[in-house]
DNA sequence: AAAAAAG
């Protein structure tokens, strides 16, 4: 039997008991009151008792120095007293006496399942689908534009995020920040705004998630709004489908064990009572749909006027004309603070230039982050395009699940994501499949939220190997041990394409990417050759004839990479009026090196591969 | 034209 991180802390927990008497009611207490003095903290309310109950042992401002002041580096966080916190008061963790209840240990411990699907996954060929393959990373092409970047780190021991981070970052096996943490992370630390692109799979959700929680634990108390049944969250992370949301909430929830950062989810599809009796029992950082949210901002139970951190993932799909008004709604038309008060921070891996050009506007004075060859896939993928005709596609797509199978350990199907175009085809297809043999499930927009989620549950412990999914399930959804992604409908935005094939190979793992070309594709031939190309693939000559055929369509302008991956818009505008974008001399740098180079700058290098 | 996101 496994002993995990997990349960240590927890019997430490447990047997580091609370002499305080708890009282009867609970009562929601923000982060920032959770460990301190009750002297001239403003009063939560609640009776007296609880307040007592604080059994304060620090003054509390210690976690001053808001980032946000401090526009240098990020560096200066480094030993700002989380040692202290951790030794202060005679706790071994903070918070752990928090409103005289301790709410961590009704914390459900996230990292238990943890070890239970490793021991499932005994039938798959690797474990620990935690620990990422770090040699895969080398040598990956960086980019950095804007004012002041603060310097990459090396470890997460350099971040210091604090002792329970600490401790919930080896729970989580990770033992060293991925390129994309390295440089993201001290950058919000430092308080700063960020636009980061970085290849699928490479750890984008702990670069955001870090550096909210470490904030929001940092914080000085006593400006919280609070009143009637409205709560007033820190930090909002908003993702494009509640399956995103939900997985961001479950690494949220790990990354912030016990530091007493409470992470709440709000999606659509779902019960919202149960939603609203979460958010009731407080809330630090909320993760949302955007529809749900805006429900939630329409009934004045969520407010924004107390956000600081506000994340965007897959963030040019949140941009992109289906969302776009909505997001501007949350954004700018609620109590939002204003860009330049709050934090922002915008991920994907993809960033068309004319979605660049809007999200600038829900920025101040950002960084442009760009890691490894955005916009395009990892080489890790090997990726095959075969042309095939509609009608052949499902007799096409048998003879790759036959061969499969075959070549599969005991006879055993390899999990398949396959992709097609409309719900209705996900729907035509996954009963073909079922009725010739073969476990299928699908999930789409048209099936209920329990559905759509037992679909996915199905899938990843291979009950049923073959998910035929809609664009639903194209970004941001990390499932291990997703050995070939099919384009049965190749979509028509190659941008979907990166996003689709990046279900597989991930966390430095290998992964297979076939998709079926047709004369309905003959849009996507250059775009295709091109993500095919940058990622050192075989391009069929036939593919490569449609494309030197292919007139340049505004697909290709509006890519978000060049051959050598991401570009901050702002220096290509600025190139191309031959004027610096801040009218000031130096713009920013950028750094031709190696991902993990850790030495000085080359500034003034534009980059070394352009 | 399709998909997603509120009900």
């Amino acid at each position: 039997m496994r002993t995990s991180w997990a349960d240590a802390a927890s019997e430490t927990v447990v047997s580091n008991n609370n002499p305080v008497p708890r009282p009867s009611r609970h009562t929601y207490v923000p982060p920032h009151l959770r460990n301190s003095a009750v002297s001239d903290a403003p009063a939560p309310s609640g009776p007296p008792t609880e307040r007592e109950s604080f059994g304060g042992n620090t003054g509390g401002s210690r976690w001053s120095g808001s980032s946000r002041t401090k526009p240098e580096y990020g560096r200066q966080m480094q030993g700002n007293g989380y040692d202290a916190a951790g030794r202060d008061g005679g706790g071994s963790c903070r918070n752990n006496r928090s409103g005289g209840w301790d709410r961590r240990k009704r914390e459900v411990n996230p990292f238990v399942n943890d070890d239970k699907v490793d021991d499932m996954k005994q039938g798959f060929s690797e474990h620990e689908n935690t620990v990422i393959n770090f040699d895969a990373y080398e040598d990956i092409p960086v980019e950095i534009s804007g004012e002041n970047v603060p310097p990459p780190v090396n470890t997460f021991a350099e971040i210091d995020l604090g002792e329970m981070m600490n401790q919930n970052i080896r729970r989580c096996k990770y033992a060293k920040p991925t390129p994309v943490q390295r440089y993201a992370i001290p950058i919000a630390l430092g308080g700063r705004d960020l636009m980061a692109c970085a290849q699928t799979g490479s750890g984008k959700t702990a670069a955001f998630c870090f550096p909210i929680i470490s904030g929001i634990m940092r914080e000085q108390y006593g400006q919280r709004a609070r009143g009637g049944r409205t709560v007033y969250p820190l930090g909002l992370i908003l993702s494009p489908t509640r399956e995103l949301s939900c997985q961001i909430h479950d690494e949220a929830k790990k990354f912030s064990y016990q530091t007493g950062v409470k992470v709440v989810v709000a999606y659509g599809g779902a019960p919202i009572n149960q939603q609203l009796r979460e958010l009731e029992r407080g809330v630090d950082i909320l993760v949302a749909t955007p529809g749900r949210l805006v429900d939630l901002l329409e009934r004045a139970r969520v407010s924004l006027q107390s956000i600081r951190y506000l994340a965007l993932d897959e963030a040019d799909r949140m941009l992109d004309m289906g969302f776009e008004p909505q997001i501007r709604k949350i954004v700018k038309q609620m109590d939002m603070p204003n860009r330049g008060v709050r934090q922002t921070m915008l991920f994907s891996a993809t960033f068309p230039r004319e979605i660049q050009r809007l999200a600038s506007d829900f920025l101040s004075n950002y960084i442009f982050l760009a890691v490894g060859r955005v916009g395009s896939s990892t080489d890790l993928i090997v990726q095959r395009v075969e042309f095939v005709p509609e009608s052949d596609k499902r007799s096409h797509l048998m003879d790759l699940l036959h061969a499969q199978r075959e070549n599969g350990e005991h006879g055993k199907q390899a999990l398949t994501l396959v992709f097609v175009e409309t719900k209705k085809g996900a729907d035509s297809l996954e009963h073909w499949l079922c009725i010739n043999g073969f476990p299928s499930t699908t999930i789409h927009g048209d099936r209920s939220q329990q559905e759509r989620e037992l679909a996915l549950r199905s899938f990843k412990s291979g009950k049923t190997p073959i998910l035929v999914a809609t664009d639903v399930a194209a970004r941001g959804l990390d499932i291990p041990h997703v050995a070939h992604v099919v384009n049965f409908d190749l979509p028509n935005d190659i941008d979907d394409y990166v996003h689709r094939i990046g279900r597989t190979g991930r966390a430095g793992k290998t992964g297979l990417a076939t998709a079926f070309f047709d004369e309905s594709n003959l849009s996507l031939a250059r775009p295709l050759a091109e993500v095919m190309q940058e990622a050192n693939q075989e391009v069929p000559p036939w593919l490569t004839h449609y494309a030197s055929q292919a007139p340049y369509s505004s697909n290709r302008n509006r890519r978000s990479g060049g051959r050598f991956g991401g570009c901050d818009f702002r220096r290509e505008e600025s190139f191309g009026k031959n004027l610096d974008y801040y009218g000031r001399g130096s713009s920013g740098t950028a750094f031709g090196v190696p991902a993990d180079y850790g030495g000085a700058y080359v500034p003034g290098v534009i980059s070394a591969w352009d």
